[in-house]
DNA sequence: TCAATCGAGTTTCTAAATGCAACCAAATTA
DNA sequence: TAATTTGGTTGCATTTAGAAACTCGATTGA
């Protein structure tokens, strides 16, 4: 049967990732994020393969996370380009950058991202309470509407 | 040909998404924090197949984000549960979910997630500079090792 | 001017993953 | 002793992913 998708439901997270949850999506805004606008380069760049990156491509620009923006020139003609709410995934794409950097070491030097401001390192992504207190799992809970309370 | 696996590139989203990058992995780590610990509830709240939700349950563990207990009591044989590795985790839940309660509303209202030393909500995760100003994906580069800078 | 190339895809075909339902076996409860 | 619970496994049909080949209009290059 198909997969399922997870449209509609309460959970915010499983809509989440019914947009971008799947293997090349994120990846896909990554590249965007760093610039990558097109298709030859996001092939390149990712080694995928087309028929999945056009696919991934149309998905990310119906559910309005990419902008597909015809550009006339010299036999390059489109660009894909970050919407706002693609460019708000920065949180969630630099939050798992950390995670991966941390948990999941490799040979390669962890990757450097810096305040172009300054060139200082930037902090490490965390849930911070209202008066700024660093936030675990256990530290909070869920307000349901019915006035239950759902935690860890 | 097999899924492309991510593992050992330079990319540490890569690598993350590897591991907990599929369509329920991460719904499974929720369900974690949530405090599901057994194989039915965790079928039975997500609505899972079981052998999908049994290779998913033991690729996590493998990748150390789930510890498998072996509890002796009445029947409930085994407990899932988050190792620190998946309960850091806990920044890229939070901010995916409030990212998907922005840009995908419902006609649920947005789940509300407190803070349980006084009860207020937490704060909407940001990626912070050093000073603490938030930051926007334009605001940074990539300083690579070989001095190169990357950037939107 | 005419061929080669490029950019952005489709098409085709195979391998793998998903989902459902049925089955299983140990331990517990009725 | 029979039924249930828990945590699976197996078989099978349906999708999805991926590689490679093909398309097709615009552009460059010779």
């Amino acid at each position: 049967m198909s997969r399922k998708r997870f449209l509609d439901t309460e959970c915010p997270v499983a809509r989440a990732l019914d947009q971008v949850g799947d293997w090349w999506s994120l990846r896909i805004v990554l590249q965007a994020m760093y610039g990558t606008r097109r298709f030859v380069d996001f092939q390149q760049q990712l080694g995928i393969a087309k028929n999945i990156l056009c696919d991934r491509l149309s998905r990310l620009v119906e559910h309005d996370v990419l902008r597909k923006e015809d550009v006339g020139e010299h036999g390059s003609r489109y660009e894909y380009r970050l919407t706002e709410k693609g460019r708000d995934l920065f949180t969630v794409v630099v939050a798992l950058r950390q995670w991966g950097d941390k948990w999941i070491p490799t040979e390669f030097p962890p990757l450097d991202l810096r305040d172009r401001e300054n060139g200082e390192p930037i902090q490490t992504v965390r849930v911070l309470a209202e008066d700024g207190r660093a936030l675990d799992v256990r530290d909070v809970f869920t307000q349901m509407d019915d006035g239950r309370q759902t935690g860890s």
